[in-house]
RNA sequence: GCGAGAGUGGCGGAAUUGGCAUACGCGCCAGACUUAGGAUCUGGUCCCGAAAGGGUUGAGGGUUCGAGUCCCUCCUCUCGCACCA
């Protein structure tokens, strides 16, 4: 469903303040831990400082205007990042960003600009933290907030630099270094110790990011992601060739099978060294894809002897591995860790990705792997060697698209005089919002990497400003997040031409109360938003820092339950033909995981009536053949499998009522349930019969059935009213709406069969019908005679005295075994209890000549006898 | 591989949270009203058994007077993540 369309063609009102909001992530300023106070008053640390609150270094500022807006730039939340590759679906390939501007030629006679296709991102990590701790706060099913947890995936660990020599020239290449080379290693120790950890790596370091700084004794060599900037750098004459040709390939895997090789490690040595901090020895640094350019640092220490993927590599390139970690006595590897198992001069080996006790670390030794960590942590605090640090699997979010249905974003390109952008950006002024998608004869994607908007007309794409500036039009537009992020808060106020939304309406609707949605949303959609609530929130534009209070996903419906037998399409191998239809199927057995073809043979599914299938223990099997299993499953519906149902035939077929009460009456609101037709017909019968319990059906026109009438409700009649109303009540309070119609459905059976039915019993019924029926329910309530519509009426109470019965039957259980029933009053007590359950004759047979042991009795519930 | 969730009749599913397993609906069987029914109504329908009775919540074990529900082991299915240092 292509929601940017409908909006672009319907509301442009809704890309305006799209755009509007747009304009407070572009103008926030990111990047340092400030004080900042709630609307409620409270204080807090946090991040987003409006851009023109920035402070600017001082040699930024004597730099220049120019220098203080690229500073600027550099610290918004919204930025473009001209990104090294760029996937473009179209072509589905991967090209080099060079590719794409030259892939930009004068088409369409237009004038040629030559703008790279730079993306637009925005910095959802700065807010990675608060979208972590925040989730303590929600209503939020837990499996959702796991998801959500493990997507941010927050560890805790160091960053320690590893020293390579101050320049090219310089560094380490050999497993002895030269005494000019140590002689480096020890001056930079001592200027670090006296200076600190720098904020940012410097080119005589490679900095890494680990969990597990108490391993790094065990560091025994280094790997680069391919695409770390020191590649070059660090490869040496003799590794050239072999470096070049392995990133060359790594580039053009895709992610996908970049993942799909995962099992067999794949590298290069570049053939230099770097220095373990903690014992001065040289270590190789290789190149690998195992490490990603996009997570931690770009670069890794490498410990086999305890990390899985480490120990793999080590493994096949026959690379040093130092055990520093001693499990703890009684610990059993691990299935993995079983697996990677190898045989080294008669001893198993295997490596330990666990915690223990420390060995081989000098003066470390003996320390648990925690106390370890905190140690050496401030030890290399201390000596200006590495640092606490806190990194995020949640990247920064690829916000621009190259469609033409999306929203434009509000931002100008600086031209310099020879129309080549000079990388500066201007922002629509507010009033001049929203900046609406042009008349285009082509807008469809055309196969080639830059947006269709590159070609819009130019006096949308380009324009000059008040100064004399040329401008260019950013072509990118939004995706489909962008509308969906905040359309909750537009639902508020819908029709305001003045904000976004209005704050005194915001104060009162917000947060969402309730949010039903499908799982599939569980980390984008859900993340996206509140991360943008959350930027709003802190400008003060709205008032609370999470937008959804409480969120329930619903299921899954799948297509209707099908019966399949599978056959290999050419010939019968293997195959036992089926008497009735003689088709040689298969097991389906044998068809496991989506596998379409056995033995390099296609395999097809063939639908089965029910007749032709038989049950046979668990199984599903041909009737006319039990040996062959077949499959009774429904499954998700597609075009392709043709299960899909139309609502709007259903709706045409029985009405929304009948579509709606369905839907609430297959199962439970979050599982994943199969559509079924004649469960459709099941409930749209119930609406018949409630509709023939108050309408007289024998008469021509409509009217009301003349068992309904005035009469006082007899007791068995208000309890059962009382007690639907109850159930209901707190079934919709439970979210729990099968279960609630049940209660609906009993009632309906018991009482559309009694002449006559009292008003006052079938009015509060009408009620209850009313959310889940509601074009009925309001028919009904006319034809009983009412003016005004249900929807005021307030909703049914039920009267708890009303409740109460005399009488209650409860089970008798005879060591553990239900034996009888008695009638007991209400709230009696043991012994008056075991007296009823003595007088009964049954159970008194079953006492007889038996010693009773013990008596259980659960007032009301029931009566239990031990006995010997 | 890791993480989460789920296994109850022919089917979708109930079960006041440890207390009468299979409510309600579908399907099926029989009957009634009907020229007819894919309309409506009535009755039946977990399994074995003529009955009395016995058995049954994926499999096996445990706790308990009592387990669909709690604990342990295993099996199957669904969903999510997947070299995250």
């Amino acid at each position: 469903y292509d929601w940017s369309r409908e909006l672009a063609t319907t509301d442009p009102e809704y890309f305006r303040w799209t755009q509007w909001i747009f304009l407070r992530l572009f103008d926030t300023w990111y990047d340092a831990d400030f004080q900042w106070t709630d609307p409620a008053g409270k204080s807090h640390m946090g991040k987003g400082l409006p851009i023109a609150e920035l402070p600017i270094p001082d040699p930024v500022r004597a730099a220049g205007s120019e220098a203080v807006r690229r500073y600027q730039d550099k610290h918004r939340l919204a930025y473009q990042t001209e990104a090294p590759v760029n996937w473009c679906p179209a072509l589905g390939t991967v090209l080099a960003n060079e590719e794409i501007i030259d892939g930009k030629s004068e088409r369409g006679g237009h004038p040629v600009v030559r703008i790279p296709l730079r993306q637009w991102m925005l910095r959802i990590t700065a807010y990675a933290e608060r979208l972590l701790d925040d989730l303590d706060t929600v209503d939020w099913p837990e499996s959702i907030k796991l998801l959500q947890r493990n997507w941010i995936g927050r560890s805790e660990g160091a960053e320690v630099d590893f020293f390579i020599g101050g320049s090219a020239s310089s560094a380490i290449s050999s497993t002895s270094p030269t005494p000019a080379a140590i002689n480096d290693f020890q001056n930079w120790n001592q200027t670090r110790a006296k200076s600190g950890f720098p904020r940012e790596a410097g080119s005589d370091v490679i900095r890494i990011y680990t969990t597990r700084p108490d391993t790094l004794f065990g560091a025994t060599y280094m790997v680069l992601a391919p695409e770390h900037s020191f590649v070059e750098r660090l490869t040496s004459p003799s590794q050239k060739s072999a470096v070049e040709t392995y990133c060359r390939q790594a580039a053009t895997k895709s992610d996908l099978d970049r993942t799909d090789l995962a099992k067999e490690k794949t590298g290069v040595f570049t053939g230099s060294f770097a220095i373990n901090p903690v014992n001065g020895e040289p270590i190789p640094i290789w190149i690998a894809d195992y490490v990603l350019i996009s997570y931690g640092t770009g670069a890794i220490m490498a410990v086999p002897a305890h990390d899985l993927r480490d120990w793999a590599f080590a493994v096949k390139f026959g690379l040093r591995v130092v055990g520093v970690v001693q499990p703890p006595a009684d610990y059993e590897p691990n299935q993995e860790e079983k697996h990677l198992a190898r045989e080294v001069k008669g001893r198993t080996e295997w490596p330990f990705a666990g915690v223990g006790t420390s060995i081989a670390s000098g003066s470390y030794n003996g320390l648990s792997s925690t106390e370890f960590k905190e140690k050496i942590t401030n030890d290399l605090a201390s000596q200006g060697l590495g640092r606490r640090a806190v990194n995020y699997r949640l990247r920064d979010w690829l916000f621009s698209r190259q469609h033409f249905w999306g929203e434009p974003f509000p931002i100008w390109h600086e031209l310099d005089a020879s129309g080549n952008p000079t990388g500066l950006l201007r922002t629509d002024p507010e009033s001049e919002l929203p900046v609406t998608l042009p008349e285009m004869r082509h807008y469809k994607p055309h196969g080639r990497p830059e947006p269709p908007l590159a070609e819009a007309p130019p006096d949308w794409r380009f324009r000059t400003d008040k100064d004399g500036t040329r401008l260019a039009r950013e072509t990118n537009t939004m995706p489909q997040w962008a509308g969906s992020c905040w359309y909750y808060l537009r639902f508020i106020d819908p029709k305001n031409h003045t904000a976004f939304v209005d704050p005194a309406k915001e104060k009162a609707w917000m947060p969402v109360d309730l949010y039903i949605g499908g799982a599939e949303h569980a980390v984008l959609h859900l993340l996206y938003s509140r991360f943008w609530h959350k930027v709003l929130f802190d400008r003060g534009h709205v008032s609370t820092c999470e937008p959804f209070r409480r969120l329930v996903n619903q299921g899954m419906i799948l297509g209707e339950a099908e019966l399949a037998g599978y056959r290999i399409a050419d010939g019968n191998e293997a195959a036992v033909s089926d008497p009735q239809s003689g088709i040689p199927f298969i097991s389906a057995r044998r068809v496991r995981d989506d596998m379409d073809e056995i033995s390099g043979k296609p395999v097809v599914a063939v639908k089965l009536a029910p007749e032709q299938v038989a049950k046979k223990g668990n199984e599903f099997v041909l009737a006319g053949n039990p040996d062959i299993i077949v499959e009774s499953r429904a499954f998700k519906m597609s075009k392709s499998r043709g299960n899909v149902v139309n609502p709007d035939q259903v709706v045409a077929d029985y009405g929304a009522d009948a579509l709606r009460l369905y839907e609430m009456f297959m199962g439970p609101l979050e599982a994943t349930k199969p559509w079924s037709m004649s469960g459709v017909e099941g409930v749209s019968r119930f609406l018949a019969r409630v509709w023939r319990m108050i309408s007289d059906e024998g008469a021509d026109e409509i009217r009301i059935n003349p068992a309904i009438q005035d009469a006082a409700a007899t007791p068995e009649q208000t309890r059962l009213l009382h007690k639907t109303i109850q159930a209901v009540t707190n079934d919709i309070e439970s979210l729990s709406f099968n279960t609630a119609i049940s209660r609906m459905m009993e009632f309906v059976n018991a009482i559309s069969v009694q002449d006559p039915r009292p008003r006052t019993v079938i009015d509060p019924f009408v009620l209850l019908l009313a959310p889940f029926a509601p074009h009925l329910a309001e028919e009904l309530w006319q034809l009983l005679g009412h003016a005004q519509t249900l929807a005021y009426e307030p909703w049914p109470a039920f009267d708890a005295a009303l409740l109460v019965e005399t009488e209650v039957e409860i089970p008798v259980q005879i060591n553990g075994k239900v034996r009888g029933k008695v009638r007991i009053p209400v709230g009696a007590d043991q012994e008056a209890a075991v007296l009823h359950a003595k007088s009964d004759a049954r159970i008194a047979e079953q006492l007889t000549g038996k010693q009773i042991i013990k008596v259980i009795y659960v007032q009301n519930r029931l009566l239990s006898f031990v006995v010997k």
